[in-house]
DNA sequence: CGCACCACATGATCCAGATCAATTTCGTCA
DNA sequence: TGACGAAATTGATCTGGATCATGTGGTGCG
């Protein structure tokens, strides 16, 4: 399932293309070991969940779970971004957010996805059975502190949105998720400014409560005063300073 | 501290006033037995809960902690309604949420507070030392998941209101905000039309991210259309169904 | 008692963003 | 390469909620 079409280009935290099996102990090769929910594992731990994980991968656009359905499994990102959303009884999509590699998806006590993913660029995923990770947890008592931590996290993240969403003015929103984004993509030691992904712009509507000719026009606003470019294959920060300006305006 | 002034009259899930003690094994006599945290936990969990919780006594308007704080205890709401907020850097106030009886209030893993509690109408809760909270939860794997779930029902609470909050319309905004608030008090059998608080408009503007003006404005209007009523001790809900089609609506 | 303060209430005006309507890329596939 | 559908872009208008302003009732306190 899923062949992978796209090879190696649009992997966004390259990470130095090990030699990927189906059942790997990636983790010696993995840049998440430090961030994320992984990044709160121990060693020993690592090696544990590694050796019930599968590696998935997902081509652009393709769709990994979908709202409703039984939770089978959970999953870490590892190279990729995410799209999640829900659909709500009125129709409307909301956009939940956007999932970095580092993010555990899915909430392994719950029976059912409570919202759908799918990939904006390729992706790469630990697969976990729900089953095999909540045998986990039940043998080690410390993972459950990092499940707790992540979906506190999680938390945390869906409220600043929320603050987010209240707010009046279109500019400070779409910066702010800029910055995000920017983030998201952000490695230490790396002050690169370019972000190679593409993020639908009705994908931003639908995240922000706006419509898409809001974000376009702020977008291009954005641009045209030089705070960013948009090129096609992904957003260039040109003036990051004067973005945390802007989000930061009421 | 906290000296009870106001003396019964206001608790909503009124249990039946049973002879509290400063430790109690209060669970006995707590509806909440089988609801929220509390209601996740096996009777021997509850029982080793009960022993080092406190009741703490909180009158109307009081603040219960304080963003930023460090996080000595954490609580059990038992009765009453507190409201919960957050200062933003732009000073904005957001309320977050109102924690009804059965809700757990902070994360027992954070060294910090990050939002405000304070009482809306006197409240009685369980006090726990964080550091007992989490001694427990080392001694029984099973608090883990009920933390996790804690937690996650949070998180699927604050998903839902910022769908809200990107909604136009500010009497989907309001009806449903009047709704959650009824099924807080909600009781099982009961169909109780009246919810004894008395929200302030402002926290009811700053919750759904809309002025006080607008909240007063689309209040009124339910009101000339019959479907609450608003009297000097509380809510009345008139109409029920209406206000769920209101809801509803985009 | 009267004053100050605060929550609530209501009217008048303004404006940012929604909505409606075209047109122009762009990506994909035959 | 050409054609078709989706996404992006741009313009014109409309409108609901924000803003500004003012008034009222209640309540605590000197």
């Amino acid at each position: 399932m899923t062949s992978s079409r796209e090879p190696s280009a649009r992997m966004p935290g390259d990470m130095g293309k090990p030699p990927f099996t189906e059942k790997s102990r990636a983790c010696d090769y993995c840049e998440l070991r430090n961030r994320g929910f992984c990044g709160r594992l121990t060693e020993e731990q690592q090696v544990l969940l590694a050796a019930r994980s599968r590696l998935a991968t997902l081509d652009a656009h393709r769709t990994l779970f979908r709202q409703g359905e039984e939770t089978d499994h959970v999953y870490v990102v590892r190279s990729g971004l995410l799209r999640l959303y829900q659909r709500l009884r009125d129709g409307r999509r909301q956009v939940i957010g956007f999932a970095k590699p580092g993010d555990l998806l899915l909430f392994p006590l719950s029976a059912h996805n409570d919202y759908s993913a799918d990939a904006l660029d390729s992706a790469y995923l630990c697969q976990f059975r729900r089953e095999d990770f909540i045998s986990f947890l039940r043998r080690d008592p410390e993972l459950w502190g990092a499940l707790a931590i992540s979906v506190h996290e999680d938390l945390l993240r869906a409220r600043r949105q929320g603050a987010l969403l209240g707010q009046r003015g279109a500019e400070p929103k779409v910066a702010q998720f800029l910055l995000t984004l920017h983030e998201s993509y952000g490695r230490p030691n790396n002050e690169t400014t370019l972000v190679p992904v593409r993020v639908p712009q009705a994908d931003i509507a639908d995240f922000l409560g706006m419509t898409v000719e809001t974000v376009n026009r702020t977008l291009a606003r954005f641009v045209r005063d030089a705070i960013i470019t948009i090129a096609k294959r992904g957003i260039d920060f040109l003036d990051l300073r004067r973005l945390k300006a802007i989000a930061e305006s009421s």
